[in-house]
DNA sequence: CGAGTTCTTGACAGTGATCAAGCGACGTGG
DNA sequence: CCACGTCGCTTGATCACTGTCAAGAACTCG
C-alpha cells in the first residue's frame, strides 16, 4: 500500500514491523495465558495455533505460514487464549497492538486492512466449522490438502508438490480425526491414484479428483 | 463508555445507531453474496447465523442474542459469506461499516471495543472447533445449554430455565450432530435427572451435572 | 379442527475410534 | 560409518458412537 504516504508516514510504518523475533522449531512465540502486547506477522516459517481444554484435550485451531498474523485471539481479554507453535524454525515481526492501534487510526488502509484481516480469520473458522460438522474424513484431508497447496502456490511454491511440517497427529487434531484415520485416508488416495504420499510428501497428481472428493455436488 | 464525550461526541455516537430495521422471524438480516455495508446490532430477538456447502449442507456457525454483533463476515470480501436468519421477531441497529471505521478513528474507545468484538468471535469459534473436533455428543450438549443460559443470565432472565428458540436440527448442526442424536441426548439428560425438558422449555436442576459432563478432568 | 412441522423413540448400519503390532526414517553417539 | 533408540507412520482387527431410516406422537398455527 505505499500510495499517499509521505517519508515521515513510510518510516513510522516501518518502524511498526521493524522488531524481529525468531523462534526455533518446536518453540513457543506465545502460549495460553500469557499477557497479550502484540500482534505476529510472520516472515519465514511455519505455525501452528492449539487450544488445549481442561481435561488436556489439544486442538489445532490453525496452521500459518510466511506473510500471516497471528495473536488476534489475545485481543479480547488482553491475554493469549491459544498456544503459537513453530513446526520449523521461524522468524517473526514483533508489532505492538498499541502502534497497530494508533497508526490505524492515522492510516485508513492500515485500519482497512487489519479489519478484513480478523474478518478473514472469523470466515476460514466458519469454513472449518462445516468441515467438522458436516463432512466425513475424506472430504476433510481432501479440503486440507487442496488449501495448503493453494496457499503455498501464492507463495510461489509448486501446485502439486509439498512438503507437510506437520505430523498426522496435528493434521488430526486440525480435522477433528484420529492420526489412523489420516493416515488411513492418506493410504487411499494414494492406492487411487489420486496423489503420491511418503512421509511428509505430498505430490497431487489428480487435483480434480480432490476437489470432486471436497464438494461432491449435483454432477449434470 | 460514556467518558470523555462531549455532547457533539455524544450526538455522532448516538447517530451510529440511529437507523433500525424490523425482522420478521424466519426472515433475512442478510444472506451469503449479499454486499456487505453495515454491523447489526441486536436490539431485540434472536439470530442464526448459517454457511451453506455448495451441494447444500448447511452448518449453523452461532447464535445470537440482544447487544452482540453480525455482520463481521462481510468485511473481507465486501460480501457476507453466511446468512443471518431471525429466529424470532428481531430489531437491530444497522451501523454503516464506513462510519464504525471513522468513528473509531477519533474515538479510541470505540476502535478498542470493535477489535475486542473481532476477537472475541475469533476466540469464540477456536471454542467451537474443540467441541467439534475434540467432544462427544453430550459433552457438546452440556457446553451449548451451559453456554446459552449464562449468556441470558447475563442479560437477566433465569439461571436455570430457558425456552429454546431453535430446532433439535438447528442445534444439531452447529453441534455437528443429527437432530435424533440431539433429542435423545436430551432425553438421557432428563431421564438422569440433569434436566427438565418439554419441546423448547429446558429446566436445569442440576447445573454442576452439566459442568462436569462438559469438563470430565480429574477429579482429586 | 386439521395440515404441517417438530420432536421422540426404536432398530440397524456405518464411519471412524481404539487397541495393537510392526515398520521406516531420522538423529545421535560410539 | 554404523548401531541403536526414538519418534512418526502404516496397517489390521475390533468396537462404539453416532448416523440413517422409519414410524408415530406432540405441538403449532392458520
Amino acid at each position: 500500500m505505499p500510495v499517499g504516504f509521505n517519508t515521515d508516514d513510510l518510516m513510522r510504518l516501518d518502524e511498526l514491523v521493524a522488531t524481529r523475533k525468531k523462534v526455533k522449531q518446536g518453540g513457543l512465540l506465545f502460549s495460553e495465558g500469557d499477557a497479550f502486547t502484540s500482534l505476529y506477522a510472520i516472515r519465514t516459517g511455519f505455525f501452528k495455533t492449539c487450544v488445549t481444554s481442561e481435561d488436556g484435550r489439544e486442538q489445532v485451531t490453525g496452521f500459518q505460514m510466511a506473510g500471516e498474523i497471528i495473536g488476534l485471539d489475545g485481543i479480547v481479554s488482553d491475554f493469549h487464549s491459544c498456544n503459537a507453535i513453530a513446526l520449523e524454525d521461524a522468524e517473526v515481526c514483533v508489532m505492538p497492538f498499541v502502534n497497530v492501534e494508533e497508526l490505524s487510526r492515522e492510516f485508513p488502509v492500515l485500519q482497512r486492512h487489519v479489519h478484513k484481516i480478523m474478518s478473514r480469520e472469523i470466515v476460514r473458522e466458519n469454513g472449518i466449522m462445516m468441515l467438522l460438522g458436516n463432512m466425513r474424513a475424506e472430504e476433510r484431508l481432501a479440503a486440507f490438502l487442496l488449501n495448503l497447496v493453494q496457499r503455498l502456490h501464492a507463495r510461489g511454491f509448486s501446485q502439486s508438490e509439498l512438503i507437510l511440517r506437520m505430523t498426522r497427529e496435528e493434521i488430526g487434531s486440525y480435522l477433528g480425526l484420529k492420526l489412523e484415520t489420516v493416515s488411513r485416508t492418506f493410504s487411499k488416495f494414494s492406492e487411487e491414484g489420486i496423489i503420491e504420499v511418503k512421509q511428509r510428501y505430498v505430490h497431487i497428481i489428480d487435483p480434480e479428483a480432490l476437489k470432486k472428493i471436497f464438494n461432491p455436488q449435483v454432477c449434470y
